[in-house]
RNA sequence: GCCGAUGUGGCGAAAUGGUAGACGCACAAGACUCAAAAUCUUGCGAGGGCAACUUCAUGACGGUUCGAGUCCGUCCAUCGGCACCA
């Protein structure tokens, strides 16, 4: 038997799959049930890292064992290539964005090819393809069309080194992802989708997905929903006459009697309002002016300092209490979540009691607790379940109940309504960059906004060689007179098109949809293809994305759900984030990472088989773990024995000694291969080989069934063996099936408890009854030192364990 | 601060409430060899005992149970998410 030269037999099966139409899904299958297995898109900013291999090979295992289980499996791949990532990286190598894609691409799917990912790549396709984005551009029509996206001014952030806008998960903790400088917030007409009308749904996306508990909670922290009560209060001037009303919401109605003064944010609208009866008017502009010039990112790192001014001559009045309370504005007071203004109970909230100190403002105490240096708050008192003070008839009756009852003696005397907060902000959803999806829209000074007509799409981004904004800060489309000056499809005068782009989570937003259906020049896909394939059966790919770009798939499902072109609110059934991989100082292995090994190298010295094996045999696939080369000689060593299992062959069919072995094995792979778990499986398979060491031979049949139970493990070397052995493609096998019955020894060495501790085990029938078994046991050498006769109690699990209660 | 996940040998890690440490690495001894590598065999949680055996061990302390790594409390530590969200 030839040594196995895994350089050439790799490159061999390689070559076959890039082009083997049993790979391909196939719609409308008329036998074979679907099952969708989806991995993340590429991100085409550089080379495969080790994360991918860490990503991709179980959702291939997947694949592959979903194929020989029967299924019509759809298991694509494509390239998030429009955005940031890949325009940087273009800027840097000084080439065309689109060139950079293209070989990207290319790239990634030659080394996607070496790590013997079966993916179906005629369905393949970028973000930034014309015949995609177009339909990116159309889903965008039709949320502002049904009134989802619209137009705001509000700050983004801008690297002022690069003079660019970014994103903020390139601007994560204040800095620029680029260059490192601070970044600064500017005021600029944004594009908003109305995400938050779709938070209670998102939640219902994040209950029904079957997804671990940890990324669930972070979902819905992000999305923060909270529910309170919007209190209506009366603002008057020194004399006590009505000016305005202002809302405030708030999670503690309990505490109503205890307010003391009322804040607003610095931006809030009332100001304006207020103007001729603020006295103080120029300190507040001077407040307002101050804090507009710190960015947000200042905001929250200077928790501690609070900083506020006091709206002179304007007076709130408590509607429960009738008192008349102070105004003040401060920036703790977040203009963007509830009403952007508070009622401040500085007893029962720790902010307050630190503004109430600094100002001076007196504090009413209305729940039990040690408010002497700090507020006693909602949770402690909760918790404690305390009694009221000073709060009129509530006084003395425990807290939960007050505040069942104070919400409603609010409500029916109509001072205030239920209300569900979130703070999940509606989507800012425009980039003043050039390598973006263009909006299909153009403003016209007499109809304003005007979408593009649909039959128009694509919108196709003009070429340049200018990738940088102006100094404004506008889009550098808008330095293209060409594309910049148009007509209005509604009234042919002359218009101007948005020159902002969209951003580089706009076309992974739907992208699972496409790969239905990827040519379809006419829908964004048929609604047939849509219905065959379903949610995604399982969808696989990191965390780090998962309040972002997972809840922007949900959100956009839902609206295409809702609005007829989409059979189904859930995108994803199942998902499934993978581990990191952490370098030897236990950071995060990626691209970024300077000493990070690629699993090119690690492939061209051992093989693929070893590196998809080896690094998925030291953890689970949610787990994180180090890179090591440590331990890879375990994987070599087995896939040794495996090739030569060739010249063990003895024999046909299924021999008595190894069928539990081989049932036992098939029924532990199969289970692990649903759930992910590559470790165990690998492990399964070890132990079976270790059998058929011992026992010298390996049957046909046997070997035939170890191969394909392997195969979805390691490709290669499974096809290679069954070609040679048995003159055929394993693709065309069938995973075998197993007998539950024949999954364990008859025989068994059953273990023996007495009071509790294991004493041993005697080698008996799996189906010996208490009887027998007591017998057994008397008649032990090993249990004469106990007086067995008569037991206070026996416990008797069949097949499982006896313990003798003396 | 709030929420969530995790915590097991020298290391990576296994264990539907039922023999803790499967499987692999490392290590040690032996076989083969002039020798080495490769390969094969055996051992390998800690303590005690010549041995048969025995005691202690799954972050800590309690609880439920015939039986707990697993379930329930209270801590501690690590990682992750959110964070002046009213």
């Amino acid at each position: 038997m030839a040594v196995y030269d895994f350089k050439a037999i790799e490159k061999k099966w390689q070559d076959r799959w890039a082009t083997d139409e049993r790979l391909k899904a196939v719609d409308f299958h008329p036998t074979k049930p679907k099952y969708y297995v989806l991995y993340e898109f590429f991100n085409i900013s550089g080379n495969l890292h080790m994360g991918h291999l860490k990503g991709t090979v179980p959702a291939d295992a997947l694949a592959r064992y979903k194929r020989l289980k029967g299924y019509n499996v759809l298991f694509p791949i494509g390239g998030d290539s429009f955005g940031l990532p890949a325009e940087n990286a273009a800027i840097k190598r000084g080439i065309n964005p689109r060139k950079f894609v293209e070989d990207g691409m290319k790239n990634a799917m030659e080394q996607s090819k070496k790590i013997g990912l079966s993916f179906d790549y005629s369905r393949s396709f970028c973000t930034s393809d014309p015949e995609y984005y177009k339909w990116t551009q159309w889903i965008f029509l039709q949320l502002l069309k049904n009134g989802k996206a619209y137009k705001k001014k509000g700050y983004v952030n801008f690297c002022p080194k690069c003079e660019t806008v970014l994103s903020n998960e390139d601007s994560q903790g204040g800095k620029c992802d680029r260059c490192g400088s601070d970044v600064l917030q500017v005021n600029r007409d944004v594009w908003f989708l109305k995400m938050r009308e779709y938070a209670d749904k998102l939640l219902g996306n994040v209950d029904r997905i079957d997804m671990a508990e940890n990324l669930k909670e972070a979902q819905r922290n992000w999305i923060g929903k909270s529910e309170g009560i919007e209190l209506n209060l009366d603002l008057v001037d020194e004399n006590n006459n009505k000016i305005e009303d202002l809302k405030i919401f708030t999670t503690c109605i309990e505490t109503v009697y205890g307010i003391t003064f009322v804040v607003l944010a610095p931006e809030h609208d009332l100001v304006e309002k207020l103007a001729s009866n603020i006295k103080n008017l120029k300190q507040v502009k001077e407040y307002q002016e101050k804090t507009a010039l710190k960015s947000e990112f200042d905001r929250i790192s200077q928790v501690k300092n609070k900083t506020g001014c006091k709206l002179e001559g304007i007076y709130a009045i408590n509607p429960v209490t009738k008192a008349k309370v102070p105004v003040y504005l401060a920036d703790f007071v977040l203009c963007g979540y509830g009403t952007g203004a508070v009622m401040a109970v500085p007893s029962h909230d720790q902010r307050d009691y630190e503004f109430a100190e600094l100002f001076n403002i007196p504090k009413i105490q209305v729940i039990e607790g040690d408010v002497s240096k700090n507020a006693v708050e909602k949770l402690e008192y909760l918790e404690k379940n305390s009694k009221m003070l000073n709060s009129g008839e509530f006084t003395g009756l425990p807290v939960r109940e007050a505040k069942k009852k104070i919400a409603e003696m609010v409500i029916n005397k109509g001072y205030g309504k239920k209300v569900i907060n979130y703070k999940m902000q509606d989507w800012p959803f425009n980039r003043q960059r050039y390598w973006g999806e263009p909006f299909p829209v153009v403003f016209c000074d007499k109809c304003g906004v005007v979408p593009l007509d649909e039959k128009d799409l694509p919108l196709t981004l003009p070429e340049t060689d200018d990738y940088l904004p102006n100094e404004k800060g506008d889009s550098p489309l808008s330095k293209i007179d060409s594309f910049v000056n148009t007509t209005c499809p509604k009234c042919g005068g002359k218009a101007r098109r948005e020159t902002d782009t969209m951003p580089n989570w706009a076309g992974s937003s739907w992208y699972w949809l496409r790969y239905c259906d990827p040519h379809n020049s006419e829908k964004l896909a048929d609604f047939d293809k849509l219905k065959y394939w379903g949610s995604v059966d399982c969808y696989t790919g990191g965390t780090e994305h998962i309040t972002r770009h997972v809840l922007y798939a949900f959100f956009w499902q839902n609206f295409l759900y809702e609005i007829g072109a989409v059979p189904t609110r859930d995108p994803f059934i199942r998902k499934m984030g993978s581990g990191l991989i952490l370098d030897s100082e236990g950071k995060k292995m990626s691209k970024s990472s300077v000493n990070g090994v690629s699993p090119l190298e690690v492939i061209d010295k051992y093989g693929a088989d070893v590196a998809r094996m080896h690094l998925h045999f030291l953890a689970g696939y949610e787990d994180n773990c180090m890179w090591t080369f440590a331990g890879i000689e375990g994987i070599v060593s087995f896939l040794d024995k495996v090739w030569k299992l060739q010249d063990m062959i003895k024999g046909d069919g299924i021999s008595k000694e190894h069928e539990v072995e081989l049932n036992a094995l098939i029924k532990k792979v199969s289970d692990d291969y649903e759930n992910l778990k590559l470790n165990t499986a690998i492990s399964a398979c070890m132990i079976f080989i270790k059998k058929i060491k011992e026992d010298g031979y390996i049957t046909k049949e046997e070997l035939r069934q170890f191969l394909i139970v392997l195969n979805p493990l390691a490709p290669h070397i499974t096809s290679e063996i069954y070609e040679r052995v048995f003159n055929a493609d394993i693709l065309d096998e069938k995973f075998p099936e197993y007998d539950e019955s024949k999954t364990v020894k008859d025989e068994i060495n059953f273990p023996v408890q007495i009071n509790g501790k294991m004493k041993g085990t005697i080698l008996v029938s799996r189906n010996i009854n208490q009887e027998l078994m007591l017998e057994k046991i008397k008649t032990d050498s090993r249990f004469t030192s106990y007086d067995l006769n008569a037991p206070k109690k026996v416990i008797f699990i069949p097949g499982k364990i006896i313990n003798i209660i003396l």
